[in-house]
DNA sequence: CGAGTAGCCATACACCGTATGGCTGACGCT
DNA sequence: AGCGTCAGCCATACGGTGTATGGCTACTCG
């Protein structure tokens, strides 16, 4: 199987993924390039596409990573105002440790498009209790995320105040925003 | 002045702005290269340098051209519910017809942060006049930017269905989700 | 007329993603 | 034991990128 001549153990996808990660949030999605990624791992850069197919396939391999570690809050059986609030939350923590990430899943949403993945099926659940109806549950989801992930996005990047208490009161209006918005859907 | 070997006039930044607004909306942020652009007005690369610092600056000078373009709609004595309407319609249009640049915007949100800005007047004039108190005006409308960027670049960049009729069913859901839970606030 | 300079360009450097093709050593099979 | 296969790695090379450096030219101004 032939191993580097100047590692001893094989690369790995988890390997590879979570190096990649890390150069990310270091110096951005446009900072991680194949060359200096193969530097960190100690290896030839074309070794890398032994592995993945090219760039963009490892990038969605660091978000597949990047969503599978998130952890989504459990139904703790509170008011629908309550559990949305907390997985939006938990949605803003894992963004703002991730936030270079952040920005390019946004801005490329095909990579997170899987309604099946757990954070989608939460918030189809916490919407039903809400009331809203069947046929909206798909498009209502959609607007919540694109809002939350615009937000977190305005907020990462810069263009809000830098001051946590400043970023915690910007985060409950907004979230305050959202779920009246929501409960008048239903009444 | 010595005007290029092979064109006839000297570069403007005009001109320069606006073939580079135009390769964007072509081939996205990303396909635009310093090379294309000049190869484009008819000139060497490096002729670009003498009017623009670096390919960053040039891509500001883009968004300030596109946003100076975007027109906003006046006072027209309507209700705060409509005027905010028309002002997401507007946004909405504008960014649509520039979707890639848009993508780069919003994730530059700091091209867009000058509050001066006719699109931020007048979103705080809306605020206003729908009850928001003066010291939360920054917030409420830096949020409001928010989600609603987060929306078009969802929309923009293929997370949503196609359909032109489901785009703006989204899009009314979306404005009158934002409405209603602005309405709350000053209740 | 001479100096200064705005505008343009040729060359070069370091970096990028990746196509191509070859090496090496572990494995399964006869 | 001999052999084929193939996973894993690497060297080289190509065409692209942004841009630093420095030089050319033709105009304006004193």
């Amino acid at each position: 199987m032939a191993v580097s001549a100047r590692r001893g153990t094989p690369l790995t996808l988890e390997e590879i993924g979570s190096t990649a990660a890390r150069l990310i949030d270091e110096g951005g999605v446009e900072g991680l390039s194949m060359r200096k990624l193969a530097t960190e791992l100690d290896v030839n850069p074309m070794s890398l596409y032994h592995h993945v197919e090219n760039k963009e396939a490892l990038l969605k391999l660091v978000c597949a990573i990047a969503a599978k570690r998130m952890l989504v809050p459990p139904d703790d059986g509170a008011p629908w105002q309550d559990q949305l609030k907390a997985l939006a939350l938990a949605y803003h923590r894992h963004a703002r440790e991730h936030p270079a990430l952040w920005g390019y899943v946004h801005t490329h949403p095909q990579l997170v498009a899987d309604h099946q993945m757990a954070i989608w099926q939460t918030l189809y659940r916490i919407l039903r209790l809400a009331g809203v109806p069947e046929p909206e549950l798909r498009r209502t989801s959609e607007i919540l995320n694109a809002f939350v992930a615009g937000f977190i996005v305005a907020e990462t990047q810069g263009h809000m105040s830098d001051d946590p208490e400043e970023i915690s009161h910007n985060f409950d209006t907004a979230v305050h925003l959202i779920i009246n918005g929501i409960a008048s859907f239903s009444s």
